[in-house]
DNA sequence: AATGAATGAGATTTCATTCAT
DNA sequence: TATGAATGAAATCTCATTCAT
């Protein structure tokens, strides 16, 4: 039951994981529907039996996104219960997805909503799910009165975001370390 | 003569501030020549005769973004002789350059040079001339030991890059005051 | 017999009334196998199980098509004698047909046979086969010598051909009142 | 001057009468942009550089239809009093108009507004301009109190629009003839 | 300096059709 | 009988670019 519903949609994921590499490296208007058929072996037209449309396929690779890092992020949170630990945990699980180049959620923090007008709305709330997630985070720590909980929210999700343009596999230190290291920077004072 | 310069360059200089908001506003491929064309009120053909690509159009805001962000950046700072302060001016200087929306400087934190494959070696050269800028200034900090520079470095920037984003004129926040809240969200122990 | 034939060609018959519906209310370039497959809730795929291509489909319809028209215009004007009668009754019935949008003959006066190369003779001759016998029906009738039948039965034809694009069951008159009208706008003088 | 406005729309004009030949000859959807791009001696995404797309390239030829057939209508009615013989004269300007393959009018009674949904309001406000010409022409008439003047102009109308289907400058009536013919078949009896 | 007209490559999409199961 | 998956050709359209004027 389970492997036949597996092999019947096999195509259909190899599909939403091609593209979402594709789209994760060069963005949602750089990658053609050549390439993604090329990625997977098969024709332009043959993707339409799949997608209704390209707009479509990265709705579809936008909710696994989201699904994927909620997941991913819940449960690398869930045990700990030191907000400042939990922090920690987050943002290293955060870098972990944007950095992977084989998973759908990277696609969300390249892909603007505004690329796909038909579906920016959808794209925006699937966004936000995860982002509320991250907020409850951050609004668990206990904060000095000075520190303004929104900004320090989009500094940590603009360094993480960035870290996609940068981070490289044989880089001095792993996806979780970075995460880690965001946390910490913010956290105590780096100066002596 | 400058003033004839200027005179004789104003069709040019109208058409790099046209697509430097464009590209920055929408991405290197999202905008075609025609958008360009429609608003500087040219038709697209005419454009060739200022520049001789869209590739070269880009390279040369990207060469006016540097220059500009140089100079700004570092007028910022020379007043300033605290490294914690300098820090923070430059930050601001950063923030207002990335969310103005006619400078020529925020495209070159929203066009990757991989959008660019011709001219990919160039735009990285010019990105490093300010990174590296950037990088004396966090260089400079009297950090602890468990303080990677690089990894701090990498994080104000993203965190900078990244309001280009959300940032709107109508926020609680003046890109002022942005870039300074982020420099002492690193700075000073955030929590209580 | 009879039944088992009809029982085991209900796919059959189902597939050909949708498709003339869909044929006859938009036309044939404009009506896609996967439409027809929807309306009768099959694959398009599954189509060619029972026709060999969308070429042939239409040619079935035709046929059918023609069959019934022969049959109800024929079973229309038998038990009359008066030519004109009978072309009224002619007429009525045809205009009946036309704009019946389950009828397979409406089919045969919106798509011209040049639609179909494959099997524009075949097409030709189905409709001449109608044809024919509305012939007969306008060569019976009495008419002055400055008449030229030819044109006649041309402007009859196109009249009821037209009625297609206009007739609405909502209208004033019931399609065997046009059919009748029209009949009697020719045979007598309509001015004062 | 002229010669100028001519010469800058040469182009345009050849595109709308090639296009117009086609879509009266196959229909729109049937007519391809490869198709006039082949018959004005252009490659098909040249064609976009003169109208914005297929739709609005029939759009310009319906309106153009509109205005010729309705120029031509009122010069060959308007030296007339008698009601008859302008019936007559009417439908002779009519069905020259629908068989002269040459025609940009031949396409409104052949291309169906709702063929394309984009711009089917503007196509039928378009259509009605003419057929408000022609309702004068049927209202003018001294009709019997038993004729509906509505059915009376559908079935010339109709009877018009075929000919498109069957003329032939080889047949043995001129155009002409045939809308005279027409208007005659209602106006006298037919019958001995 | 700029325009008008076109090119040619490539983009997304549609669609009749095929075929193993 | 029908499905699921795919093909391959063609359709509409976009776009950077060219070039005579």
């Amino acid at each position: 039951m389970d492997a036949k519903a597996t092999r019947s949609n096999s195509r259909n994921d190899a599909l939403l994981d091609a593209a979402a590499e594709l789209f994760a490296a060069q963005g949602f208007k750089a990658t053609s529907m050549r390439d993604i058929a090329k990625a997977v072996g098969m024709l332009p037209g043959s993707i339409y039996y799949h997608f209704a449309s390209k707009d479509d396929l990265l709705l579809a690779i936008y909710e696994a996104g989201v699904d994927q890092i909620t997941a991913t992020f819940a449960a690398a949170i869930a045990p700990l219960d030191d907000p400042w630990l939990r922090l920690e945990a987050g943002m290293a699980a955060l870098i972990r997805a944007i950095t992977d180049a084989s998973s759908t959620t990277s696609v969300i923090f390249k892909v603007e909503p505004s690329d796909v007008p038909k579906y920016e709305a959808e794209l925006i709330a699937f966004r936000d799910k995860f982002e509320a997630l991250f907020r409850t985070l951050v609004d668990e720590l206990p904060l000095h009165a000075w520190v303004d909980p929104h900004l320090l929210r989009l500094m940590l999700l603009g360094a993480a975001n960035h870290a996609q343009l940068w981070y490289s596999p044989k880089g001095r230190f792993a996806a979780d370390e970075i995460g880690q290291h965001f946390a910490r920077l913010v956290q105590a004072p780096i100066g002596r």
